[in-house]
DNA sequence: GTCTATATGTTGATAGAC
DNA sequence: GTCTATCAACATATAGAC
């Protein structure tokens, strides 16, 4: 997955001119690709442009010319990566809540927990990789694009499944729900990007199992503001 | 360029007064305290050590001196940080299972956690801010140093707490009890790092109690390998 | 111990040819 | 749309005066 587009540059572009605007989507896709294995890898200090246009076999022009600049381009990867997942939440939990059903807390943590596991599952060890330190960039660094990206690809999940677990939780206050939900989210982050936990050796599926066990009984145990 | 903002930052501790001799001593503490505050605002890659040398009234090469290098200055920051934290919690386990006692598992995760919020009560609003950000880079930054710090610094930290859980709940697993300790870790950096939790705003203790509520239910109802 | 000055490399972004 | 060439700014690190 890494070298093959210099092909691209090895010829001079022998069909050009069958499809010349389907060049630039082309292009388009392979900065996209090399950038989200460079930014996940050493981080968005740590890429250069020209790391990222060399892997593309593309110029450092031809990225600015399709993202405008670096931290778009940043962007651009994050939401592409993190948009499946949310709307896939957000597709589980319109399941879960079809015919005015009330799910309960371990069908929500499911519900949440799943999407990234179910593309760990699916995807090459090198794509798994990738995933652990998406999350982590994500959800821990601090430029303002991510906080806004933050907002702008979570905002309605957190929306949803807070309310969500309100209805599950009768007397938790949202406030609470909201930072139980949060507290979860560090719980996968470090699922997805840690070591011990180790998504490339063992079973996806045993871990998502053992991250909503310990979420759910997380979330119950601590919904209650005074307990006995 | 600018002017020599000291005092913003200095913070470490009421040290004596005798200028010339200990200057080597002073200006080293300036540094690692300007090199601290930034690292943790705008990470490893986006702090200069130009910026760190202004924000302390020091030239770079007065830096390199001192560090050698700006990852070794990066390094004293973390360790300086959080040493006293694996320090104390030593000192809690210590103190847990003196006399041959079995501490449970709400004894061991409160040991675990308490020592950032004793320090986050403590601390000043600059500070507790600053920690936040710590953890979270220690955490997930990939370089390399960072991975070194963290087995130098956690290594007998993450060992005792795994042998003491193993304890604590006989059927587990010793891999099981590392990887929930890791997941209680996610949920730390999260509670210090996040949004909703809010740090700053709240009752620190209120948070600490929470995230032990969320952690020991949760450990116990993941300790197991096949539930019910 | 700390400085000034500098060596040497890299960065993100742009201009303009094609 | 993509390239080559180039820019100004900034990076880390070192040399040598004091």
């Amino acid at each position: 997955m890494r070298e093959p587009a210099i092909s691209a540059i090895s010829e001079t572009e022998p069909r050009s001119q069958d499809c010349p605007a389907t060049s630039g989507q082309d292009t388009k896709q392979r900065l996209l690709d090399a950038a989200e294995q460079l930014f996940a890898e050493r981080g968005f200090d740590g890429t250069s442009m020209r790391a990222v246009t060399q892997a593309a076999g593309a110029s450092v022009s031809a990225a600015n010319y399709h993202f405008g600049s670096k931290q778009a381009l940043l962007g651009a990867t994050l939401r592409r990566r993190i948009e499946p997942f949310n709307r896939r939440r957000l597709e589980l939990l319109d399941g879960l809540e079809a015919g005015g059903a009330v799910p309960d807390v371990e069908q929500l943590m499911d519900a949440f927990f799943r999407p990234p596991f179910e593309r760990a599952a699916e995807a090459s060890g090198e794509q798994r990789a990738l995933l652990r330190n998406v999350a982590a960039r994500l959800w821990h660094d601090p430029p303002e694009i991510v906080a806004a990206l933050r907002v702008e690809l979570f905002g309605e999940v957190i929306d949803r499944f807070v309310a969500a677990l309100v209805r599950a939780l009768p007397h938790i206050r949202p406030a609470r729900a909201e930072m139980l939900l949060e507290l979860s989210v560090g719980l996968l982050v470090q699922a997805l990007n840690g070591q011990a936990v180790s998504l490339s050796s063992s079973d996806a599926d045993a871990v998502r199992q053992v991250l909503v066990r310990y979420a759910v009984a997380g979330v119950v145990a601590a919904a209650q503001e005074h307990p006995a």
